[in-house]
DNA sequence: GTCTATAGCTGGATAGAC
DNA sequence: GTCTATCCAGCTATAGAC
């Protein structure tokens, strides 16, 4: 893997784990293993690392929702595959949060010029859980079915970084499910 | 007001719209309007001001409910007076989040030793929405009620920071309560 | 492409005069 | 209680050798 990756991949994780203001270029090199001045070489600011990471970031999102388009038979299936992503990740939520509602709102706070950047990953969820209600029949408030699942699942990263309690997130998950379930006609 | 005071309202204030760690000794002495070495005299360091902050957001956060026991007639009215609270503060929320939902989420990546005295605000808000679901006769899953309401809260709060559109959280807010009415006896 | 060295700035924190 | 002056560490960023 290339050194400019490896910078991406390397930023990427910290930037979810410290939060971006705190990363320091000094952090990133030594993650990396490079000098400082090698990095000014790949990326000239800060800014633009962010960027980068933005743009692996929402690349990551479309492949992975677009596995989860051709590998779930019914849209019902592919939303709870959505919805279970706060299960698989529950450990790095507990610690981190989730990455992509912690990054906007550090971002919002921050003014900084990505900040729509940022959210596009949020819109991209949006969009694509728009397009399984829509096919699950509810064309009507497919919309407002999506901002709901996207609002759960935020709420839910959030109490648990905040509480950690065991068990929490399955149960809501769970609960949730069973409520979209009677969605399925 | 003492200057004191006035260092931990500015530092509130700074700590919402900019996040802790962007916040320098510097901009909360400049916002008040005394110097930095004037500064030290009522704080040893940054973590003592956090401290102070967290103390009062404590504080007043405990006044508020007790104004909300005390002005409501019904334990339901009560929690639609919470609920409420992310209508009433829209504009501040699409701009900086919700103020107890991206603190905790910032001194959890910043490990930070006040984390769970910024956690203990949300817990103040969890009892107090558990009492009322208790009252209202749903004891047995009060606790799961007042979580359910919280993630509500915090998920709505994020998307509409996140993408800061117009009826958004009025329209949530609606349909919550039109879910919680069913609750009501 | 990668390194060392260093500039220039800002951060938190201290000392001491008033 | 408030100020000015100052220290030192850490940060972003640059220059130039290899």
């Amino acid at each position: 893997m290339g050194t400019r990756e490896q910078i991406v991949e390397a930023a990427n994780r910290l930037f979810y784990q410290q939060g971006y203001e705190r990363t320091s270029f000094a952090s990133i090199a030594e993650t990396v293993g490079i000098s400082r001045g090698n990095f000014y070489y790949h990326f000239k600011t800060k800014d633009e690392i962010l960027e980068a990471v933005l743009e692996a970031r929402l690349q990551d999102t479309r492949a992975m929702l677009a596995r989860w388009t051709e590998g779930a038979a019914t849209p019902l299936k592919r939303v709870f595959r959505f919805v279970e992503i706060v299960v698989a990740n529950r450990a790095d939520i507990e610690h981190y949060g989730c990455p992509v509602g912690t990054m906007t709102s550090e971002l919002a706070k921050l003014d900084h010029p990505s900040r729509a950047q940022a959210v596009d990953i949020f819109r991209v969820f949006r969009d694509w859980l728009r397009e399984q209600f829509t096919e699950l029949g509810h064309a009507a408030n497919a919309d407002d079915l999506a901002l709901q699942v996207l609002a759960f699942s935020q709420g839910v990263a959030t109490l648990s970084n905040a509480f950690g309690e065991r068990g929490y997130v399955k149960r809501e998950v769970e609960r949730l499910k069973t409520r979209l379930m009677s969605l399925d006609t």
